[in-house]
Parts: structure tokens; sequence; C-alpha cells
DNA sequence: CATGGGATTGACT
DNA sequence: GTCAATCCCATGC
């Protein structure tokens, strides 16, 4: 990530949403008192079918087509809720899907709003991760830059995340755009993993793991 | 106004 | 591997 940006500003994300979703990965989801590392992220652009901003502005994607660095949440199979980035600049539908994050602040609350134990399991997934941050509907439209709903700057202590690319996935449309950025070294990426994380031999200690799971 | 389709998840065969 | 839950919205008549 260029120094020169932050999370924390505008500007971050009002350039191609390819690089503010690479970017994205490692920062740091904040939601009242819970708290996550983002490890798995997937780019969208108005001129892919794949985009909910394919078609054009309508009302429900009205904040997708709006300025950069606010939340797009929608409903997905009329059950969960699904956090977005909104970039690019002011006028153009594209947004960063956050997929996958790994637990730092507020685990046991998490543990509580996901019914659920398993560390891993808490944030491996686009729904699971709202759920457990506590993300509904009604932050639609949230200023990420300001509040409550914040994304906020890589810690150092975390290190630099070995981003690899994959396919999207969970979509029928434009299905080869490599645009899932995920952190190889996390055990919180979604299902399936990318190709390259389960081939890739010199990231340990998940490689392993990966060995000793065959 | 009726219908169909999801940027998913969890339970089940 | 399959499949239903559940609801908003886009589309078509």
């Amino acid at each position: 990530m260029s120094a020169a940006l932050d999370p924390c500003e505008h500007a971050f994300y009002a350039r191609s949403v390819h690089d503010v979703a690479r970017d994205l990965v490692g920062c740091v989801l904040r939601h009242g008192d819970t708290a996550a590392r983002i490890v798995e992220v997937e780019s969208y652009h108005q001129e892919e079918p794949a985009c909910h901003a394919f078609i054009g502005p309508r009302p429900r994607t009205e904040v997708l087509f709006g300025p950069p660095g606010y939340a797009y949440v929608y409903r997905s199979y009329g059950i969960h809720a699904l956090l977005n980035a909104v970039a690019e600049q002011d006028g153009v539908g594209a947004a960063v899907l956050i997929r996958a994050a790994e637990p730092l602040e507020g685990v046991d609350l998490m543990r509580e709003r996901r019914g659920i134990e398993p560390f891993e399991e808490l944030c491996n997934g686009p729904g699971k991760l709202t759920q457990a941050l506590g993300i509904g509907l009604g932050l639609n439209g949230a200023d990420l830059a300001a509040g409550p709903l914040a994304i906020e700057a890589r810690d150092p202590a975390h290190g630099a995340p070995a981003v690899v690319l994959g396919e999207r996935i969970g979509i029928t449309k434009a299905v080869d755009l490599p645009w899932r950025f995920c952190d190889a070294r996390s055990r919180c990426v979604s299902r399936p993993w990318p190709a390259a994380m389960r081939s890739v031999a010199a990231l340990s200690p998940l490689s392993a793991a990966a060995s000793r799971a065959g």
C-alpha cells in the first residue's frame, strides 16, 4: 500500500477499484466494540455484468454510484447483509466487497452474535463478518472516514499481507475475472480458497498445516 | 400486479 | 455433493 494513502481518508478510495481492493487487504475494519483484520476482498466495476452497477443507476445502487469512501450495504438472498466500500470517482459504480476478516477485538461478542465458537469461522464469509461485527442495512451510505463504521490502516505489527489473486466466487457472470484478493497466510479466508493459496509451499505456517492435512 | 433471481449460509445426503 | 430459507428489487405483462 502506498504510504501516502490512508483508508481513513476519502482519497484512498478515489482510484482504481482494483488497487483499492488490493490495498484493503490487511486493513482493520472496526464497528462498535468489534474490530477485525480484512483478509479477503473482491472488486466490482460497472463495466462488467457481475456488478450491481452494470445495469445503470437504480434506487438500490444509489450509494454505489456516489462519492468514494462510503459503505454500500445490501441484503443478499433475503437474509444476509453484505458490506462494500465504494470506490472510484463520484458517478462511477464500483466497490470492494469485504468478504472475510480475522477477529481482533470483541471476539466474545462476535461468538455471541454468530452463535458459534471456532475463531476461524467467525468472519470467514461476507455474511458472517457483517453478523459478527453487527453491521446491518442501516449502515448503507455510512461514511467510512467518519465512523461508527470505519476502516483503518494496517497495523505494522501484523506485517505485510501475502496478497494472492483468484477468481471471484458466488457469482454467475464474469466468473473468470481475477478480482478476488486474499491474504494467503490467513486461515480466515472463505472457502474455497484460491488455487494460489492451496499450492504455494513457501508460506508458513499455513503450508505446514496444509501438508499435514494432505 | 406476478414473477424470478441472487456478490450466502448452514444443514443434510 | 444438494438444497431451502427469505426478501428486495428489477422486469414484464
